[in-house]
DNA sequence: GAAATGCCGTTGCTTAAACAACGAAAGGAA
DNA sequence: TTCCTTTCGTTGTTTAAGCAACGGCATTTC
């Protein structure tokens, strides 16, 4: 398995005895993938969610050209398919992929927001879930569009150091990535982007060492 | 009112005298607003998803040094706030305006989720409406991230191109904005995309007269 | 300790996109 | 019709970002 259910954004807060007969009542199944086997095809209806349970899975999408770029990669307890599940009759974008052997749970989506909805407590938990996964991911897409609409690499960075900072709560904050990594997040190149970071701290609108940054009064000014 | 409620993306498929009596018992609550007055503060909690009626609401996004941005506007019909709402505990980046003389309908989700699971047939239809309107939105913001991945203004046109190929089913398709919100969708300079525009159709890769657009057997080997 | 690897910052060059400005065409209103 | 506004396409210039390459530093591995 590898995974604590109840631990996972989509099975939060139900307990493990109602864990158990919930998953046999909504029918939930489960497989195994070799590394590299298709997980979810492009092109595709789907009426369930996966719920990656052991491995990895890596969510590319593909132009009409054959060029590919990797969208996202789901770790052990993370949902995918989500989107695409609540959609009735919308097709994948994007295609799922096994990054490693891996185990998905399977959770058909029609099942959740009707089945046994009389009695049961913890399904109305599920289903708030559910909703939240998918807000969610609204949430984390639109920060990144806000992020990445200025033009400058400054301004996205700004843009980007103003988000961490509110989240903070301070003008010190750590960031959960790397150069290339924020440079990727951000959609510029590594380089250009450390180049102005240094421009940036030269110029006193930040401080920074490493992953720590502040922002500088002077800045906000 | 100006706006049939089950002609709205979150009313779907619920008959009108349904519908009157789960507004009553979801305990929805209308509200007008003047022009320019503030609908939803930045960095509030929301419980509540907002339906405009009748009138225009404006989303916009600002940063730590009051640059705004608009986000988009909501016509009649449309739903706001829907993933603050969902998210427990999350507060709002952005701030909801009303464009002209406003009137929005709140529903409180927390009501929506869990009010008269009981019988109501509705109501679980409800329930899926809602949720389909946090997918779709995710499913848009993709979309809009796939297409500004490229650095290339070519790259840009070419994914979103693709896209509505896809879409359409054919190589021919038109799409729904004109040149400058075309640009701003996907990030770029308008009179810089004409230019490439042009550049693609010299080069035999597009075909394209105002609005309809398609591409060339040519450029897909 | 030496070698290898990964990450960061810097430089110089190249290129592509932004920007400003304009004229032509299309559409609407008087 | 004429006038006015909007939208498009084009040009030339400026600027900023991409890109390739390198050296320093830290960490890990053997």
């Amino acid at each position: 398995m590898g995974i604590d259910l109840k631990s996972t954004q989509l099975f939060r807060g139900i307990g493990d005895s109602d864990l158990k007969e919930m998953l046999h009542c909504l029918g939930a199944r489960e497989r195994a993938y070799r590394k590299g086997e298709t997980i979810l095809a492009e092109g595709q209806e789907t009426d369930a969610v996966g719920v990656v349970l052991s491995g990895r899975a890596i969510i590319e999408h593909s132009d009409l050209w054959g060029a590919n770029s990797v969208l996202s990669n789901v770790a052990p307890g993370a949902v995918f398919a989500e989107t695409y599940a609540c959609i009735p009759g919308e097709t994948t974008l994007i295609q799922v992929t096994a990054a490693e052997d891996t185990t998905v749970l399977f959770l058909n989506v029609g099942k959740i927001l009707t089945t046994c909805s009389n009695a049961c407590v913890f399904h109305a938990r599920l289903i708030r879930n559910l909703l939240t996964v998918c807000a969610s991911k609204s949430l984390q897409l639109s920060r990144r569009i806000m992020h990445t609409t200025s033009k400058s690499i400054r301004g996205r960075l700004l843009s980007y150091f103003s988000d961490c900072a509110k989240k903070e709560g301070s003008y010190s904050f750590s960031v959960p990535f790397n150069r290339q990594q924020l440079a990727d997040y951000l959609g510029v190149d590594r380089s250009t982007m450390c180049n102005e970071l240094s421009k940036m701290q030269r110029e006193g609108l930040i401080r920074y060492e490493r992953n720590s940054f502040t922002l500088r009064e002077s800045g906000m000014l």
